[in-house]
DNA sequence: GCCGCAAATGCAAAAAAAATGCGTTTAGGC
DNA sequence: GCCTAAACGCATTTTTTTTGCATTTGCGGC
């Protein structure tokens, strides 16, 4: 077993949560995927499709968003997508317009000057930020 | 009548869109709103309450984004947000995560300089980029 | 290893949001 | 004023998200 997967189990067993297989291929997938996933893809991917229903993912990514080890993203769809939050890292995303596939941004953000001067100014607590660049890639041009 | 409404409108009847009572009302409450709106909240406002059906504001709504006149934003929410495209005009939004309160954030936006770079490296056309903070606003903390 | 209990799960079904079909109305060019 | 395509309203469907409830299961304690 991935010993990231192991250490974000660990992590959340401390609030209360139980290690079960769903949630372990759960994080698993979320973990091995590049980029943000939905709902309905995690439910249907090769780790999950066969280990829990649905609702069982839809209740697991809830609990993991509230303790914040998921978060939950717009990026423009009808459904909402899903990233695992590894501490220390943070990713921008380019999604095409016309075909929908999203690509993590390696390039550092640029944006963490201006969140440091809104948290001061405002007093706004837990800030983050999300950056989304959306245009039409070179293959749907 | 607003001229900068009777302007984009104007510029909408050039792509085939007739004028209409409610398309002057929606395109007016977007442009009062400091804020992007969702379908549920244009339809039931002063101005569009009695003026329409919630499908025709879900149906103009879809005609001015395919016009590039509105852009459809996530902000997290379940629902949809809509948002006026004033040429020239670009706007990052702060987010509360606990009251959902949303506001424009007027200071420059940091982003454009990696927008050009992207647009450049990868080749994507029509680029923009959406950014969003979130946090706990100092009335919910 | 066995017990007990709260967490977790599956299945059904409700609620919410987005989208479509279709017959009627209407803007606007002629 | 007439005509046609755009716009509309209302019913209905589809898609996505969420909840209820009875059953199962992880896991701490004995």
């Amino acid at each position: 077993m991935n010993p990231i997967v192991q250490e974000i189990i660990q992590s959340l067993r401390k609030s209360g949560l139980r290690r079960t297989k769903a949630l372990e291929e759960l994080i698993t997938t979320l973990l091995e995927s590049k980029r943000p996933m939905t709902l309905a893809e995690l439910a249907t991917s090769a780790r999950l499709a066969d280990q829990c229903d649905k609702v069982t993912v839809f209740r697991l990514l809830q609990r993991l968003a509230e303790h914040g080890a998921v978060r939950r993203l717009g990026l423009h769809e009808r459904a909402a997508y899903f990233t695992l939050l590894i501490p220390g890292k943070h990713s921008d995303y380019l999604i095409c317009t016309s075909c929908g596939s999203i690509k993590a941004i390696e390039a550092p953000c640029p944006v963490h000057q201006l969140e440091a001067e809104i948290r001061e100014k405002t007093g706004y607590r837990n800030l983050y930020h999300e950056l989304e660049f959306f245009g039409v890639c070179p293959k749907c041009a």
